[in-house]
DNA sequence: CCAATAGTGTCTGTTAGACAATATACA
DNA sequence: TGTATATTGTCTAACAGACACTATTGG
């Protein structure tokens, strides 16, 4: 919101300062999800040419920027997104940036990461243009020490890592998980979801009172159950941001 | 409003994956220290030159990444830290990135964006090589809606702004601010610190026995005083990274 | 009736926040 | 002694955590 705006008419192509050598520019998109109880992320695999880094090995969807299509890295992130998953707005937060000259083989790049949480549902993925496979996998699977069943190319094991730490940690104190679900959804899959994310089971009682108290939830009416007392079903009031609960979640040791 | 000239000419070396035009890459820097009890960040004045963008105007420190010396980003944010303070090892957080195609005249640029917190102390601020001037703003002044007294080049308000608000969020429940003062420091100045910080005053007791119980301070003698009760100093036990309070600081309302 | 899940009530130990009281320096 | 600041103590209302209880469906 800098007021003063710079003539914007002036087009330099090749001032002194620009001739440093440039990085090359990729966004990566982390895109999490909620699928028989346990945090997923989607992975693609990456194409087998020889000149290719990393053939044939899982990776975080993602790509070079292209300045000719998109406006800005926001942009980016949401057009590889969509590459992937139909999802037309999910929750998209900027995770960080990882720039070195060894990160890839073709020389120093920098990538700008992204998550996203969208509801698997029944959601379709689409393959990519490239006919790449594309599937979820358990974050813990990915993730698992000291060797990882499914090496992911690049540092994206990285990224990942910090992605699913940033996730965890807000969860403490925010509405996050609820952009794991589709809606509508109840009270008790909401709870199931934090405690799948958490990793360890939350009080019922006081879940809900905090829910409620944090006031980010409407309701929509009761839902079908099969055999048992029928739940009632919310939406969130906002579906752009998360409220921030003032308290952690469980400070008890 | 993607749809500029992009040509794709723009050749790039390298392997055909990359024929992409690269955006180019910066680092930009958010120095920020408590001064005359105001929350300060370090501006320095760009060049002057007719062919430079925004000319004269204050800016964050920053500049391109220098692909043959900046093994990594942080490595580059650490340079550059380095160019205008001689502070050796300061806190130093990423920020987030700022990419698109408007940001700078020249073209589609991205940065990459740290905020260090320093110790102003009796801090000797160095003049950038090319002589330009460099000094401490108030960053609500800088801030100050609806026309800053002190216009930013570039998008530097927004990522002033992100970090500004970045950091009071994050002194909630964090010991931050402890990087802000100088060793050794009192816990009185501590809880001046976050006062300024945060724009509001804080209990004196409930201060304290927070500060012990997140056990974060190291006892390290007395300090002297002039013509009172001489406060007790105190130092970091971990100077890498801030501690996490398990509650927000005054949800009171 | 029972089974199963949804939702509410109650009790209790902990603690944040307000503020009062005390401690320690120097003049 | 008084003054100024540092540091500790006390009281209370609020609340989280644990868990027992009630509600509502189908069979």
């Amino acid at each position: 919101m800098a007021t003063k705006s710079a003539p914007a008419g002036r087009q330099v192509r090749q001032s002194p300062a620009q001739d440093f050598p440039r990085p090359f520019t990729t966004v990566d998109v982390l895109i999490l999800t909620v699928l028989e109880d346990a945090l997923k992320v989607l992975l693609v695999q990456r194409p087998s040419g020889a000149s290719e880094p990393f053939p044939g090995q899982w990776a975080l969807p993602g790509g070079y920027v292209d300045i000719a299509v998109d406006d800005d890295l926001e942009a980016c992130a949401r057009r590889k997104l969509q590459e992937k998953t139909a999802v037309a707005s999910p929750y998209l937060e900027q995770l960080g940036s990882w720039g070195s000259a060894m990160r890839d083989p073709r020389g120093w790049s920098a990538t700008h990461a992204y998550f996203a949480l969208i509801a698997a549902h029944g959601l379709e993925i689409t393959k990519g243009a490239n006919a790449a496979a594309v599937a979820w996998f358990g974050v813990d699977e990915v993730l698992m020490p000291p060797a990882s069943p499914v090496p992911l190319a690049f540092d994206h094991a990285d990224i990942l890592r910090a992605g699913v730490e940033r996730l965890r940690s807000k969860v403490e104190y925010t509405s996050l998980p609820a952009f794991l679900l589709p809606e509508p959804f109840t009270l008790p899959q909401l709870q199931r979801t934090y405690e799948v994310v958490l990793g360890r089971p939350v009080d019922k009682s006081g879940f809900r009172t905090r829910m409620m108290a944090a006031d980010f939830l409407e309701e929509v009416g009761v839902v079908d159950s099969h055999a048992n007392r029928p739940p009632m079903g919310y939406r969130l009031k906002d579906r752009t941001a998360p409220v921030f609960f003032p308290r952690t979640f469980s400070p008890r040791r």
